[in-house]
DNA sequence: CACGCCGATTGAAACATTTCAAGTCCGTCC
DNA sequence: GGACGGACTTGAAATGTTTCAATCGGCGTG
């Protein structure tokens, strides 16, 4: 409570033991076990703390713990809201287990993942939760060489060697798709990119399976590919989409997500295109933007919170539980379809 | 680089000067004063501790330098994404000063803002930016009695306390409304709230001040009071206006941030209104999605990555330098004229 | 040959906390 | 009155790192 100076160090439970007249044995009891002390001195101590504006030292806590109170999730993209829903799941779990969590945003850039997981590392935190930049990278098997637990967050191990909580993207694919013939669309371009993402491979391949089922011809199907999955990006697919000829243009596009989309979306209705009867589009994650879009964006919506709280489940049950089993969460999409779908074609 | 099993601890700096033939000190001189360190020496301890897969334990080191190595910034509301831009800024210069940079989210509630800063406090981080639900509230002013460096961000310090950076939002709410007078709009909404945020009130002050200087009604700025900044409560603000007698209704909106505008934004389109013709939107903040928008959405930008930047700067100031005065930065914002006021009114 | 110097290395102390075996004090029971 | 038990408190050890004064060994100089 009292201001207490730049004079010098922050106070110690030293400080307080010698302020209230007790041993410092006790005052880590007054901390850790306050049933073991007795209520006068109790009080003593907790006024001392007050009086002195007490704040006990984490590192020092943690390094006779051998381990902090600490999750820690890096994050892909820190401008895409899709990984602040996930976010939030975890930190619900998180701060229900008592534990604290990082979060830390790669930008999609390899060296930046590098740099934090090495402070995560060095900062011993239980557990670390992530959306890699690419799966197999090395520094990643590092991780659980190490013997941390760790989870992919909407990547599926490939290995087995670790647990993995994603939503089936072959079959969001599917879905898209056949919510877009069955709204009588017959050619349709599937917006997406770089295909080193395994969602962006995953979503096409569904795309292509329930295609193939419903007997369209292959060519129909026209793999508009994006340097990335933003917003911006989704503007310059919907150049290259009004730049075909018209007999070979689709008539609705499913896009790898709901920046593209967005994207694609705001470039069509500039370019005065009515969305969905000139052109219907379909994204993937179900943001919150994507509702409010202009028009309300039909999407495929996977369970963000979930998948985080999931996520952390496991990381948890790795941490603390010896005879844990890696085990690969998968959920299964839902399509949201709203306005930018809306009507069936003629 | 070999995989250390579930043996037990981590490997020390002690495991590695035993395996190196070194002692103790050596290794820590490796570690922190290479050059002192004959080269042989060197690269017989560096073999060890990349075979022994040694990292550093950061709690120790904290506990020994009395001071972590990172900063915090506590962000308002993680679902916008002008925060994340601002954190973008500060992670920039906190790279720059090798410190690390913990990203916790308050989510607006109060009592997880503090909790927060109680974990942060507790890990003697080196200083902490702040977007805080209240800027007058008390554990605030507990911060800086701790003597931690700590910065306002996007609000500013009323009682000249502590360091702030934010831009002038009396200006910003002043272009805005200038730019629809000068669009020729007669009657204009102001959409925001609750009046407890001070943004909130700065940018209706500045509103107010250049409707009056232009001579116009007080009556015909009407006050459309939302219960948070976000882009269902625009929608809602969207239903209460469209429900206004026409004689009453204005032809435009001024909203207090990005989200407030793309859901008034969204409920015009659903309502069949054109925007600009029916309704003409400014918003504030200028997030990527306003440019992104079905209707491109003027807005008054601020410079989100300059403001994390200086914040970051000046905290670190505070941190280092014995001399530190208290700087309150303000940047001037800009209107960013787009689709959503295109036209001159008749 | 003794001396001092220099570069390289060492050992011990310090940081703040937690834990736990050992200790003290007091009352009760035989 | 002495022993026992229970409640409470204590002191020391341990955690992993950094720092710094001290030491060591070798070499050149007077």
């Amino acid at each position: 409570m009292t201001p207490h100076p730049r004079n010098g160090r922050a106070p110690s439970v030293k400080d307080v033991a010698a302020a209230a007249g007790v041993s410092l044995g006790t005052v880590s009891n007054v901390l850790n076990r306050p049933s073991v002390v007795s209520a006068a001195t109790r009080e003593r101590v907790e006024r001392a703390m007050a009086e002195l504006g007490f704040v006990r030292n984490e590192s020092a806590r943690q390094l006779r713990a051998g381990t902090s109170r600490a999750l820690a999730y890096v994050m892909l993209d820190g401008g895409n809201p899709f990984f602040h829903d996930v976010a939030e799941g975890i930190e619900t779990a998180a701060e229900a287990a008592d534990l604290s969590l990082f979060v830390c945003n790669s930008n999609g850039r390899s060296d930046r993942e590098a740099k934090h997981i090495d402070r995560l590392v060095q900062q011993r935190v239980q557990g670390i939760l992530i959306t890699p930049v690419d799966p197999d990278a090395g520094h990643l098997t590092e991780i659980a060489q190490r013997g941390i637990p760790f989870v992919l967050v909407d990547r599926f191990s490939r290995s087995g060697g670790h647990c993995s909580v994603a939503v089936d993207d072959v079959l969001g694919g599917r879905i898209a798709v056949e919510h877009l013939i069955d709204r009588g669309h017959r050619r349709v371009a599937f917006v997406g990119g770089p295909s080193s993402i395994g969602q962006v491979r995953e979503r096409l391949q569904g795309a292509r399976a329930v295609w193939a089922e419903f007997g369209m011809p292959e060519e129909d199907l026209i793999h508009l590919p994006t340097e990335a999955m933003t917003v911006n990006e989704g503007r310059s697919a919907g150049e290259r989409l009004a730049g075909l000829p018209s007999r070979r243009r689709p008539t609705a596009a499913f896009c790898a997500n709901d920046l593209l989309a967005l994207g694609l979306l705001q470039h069509a209705v500039t370019a005065g295109l009515r969305v969905p009867d000139d052109l219907a589009i379909v994204g993937f994650d179900d943001i919150d933007f994507a509702a409010a879009a202009a028009v309300p964006l039909t999407s495929v919506r996977q369970p963000r919170q979930e998948l985080g709280r999931t996520a952390a489940r496991l990381v948890l049950d790795e941490a603390t539980n010896p005879d844990h089993v890696h085990e690969q969460a998968t959920f299964v999409p839902a399509l949201v379809a709203r306005a930018s779908t809306g009507t069936v074609r003629r």
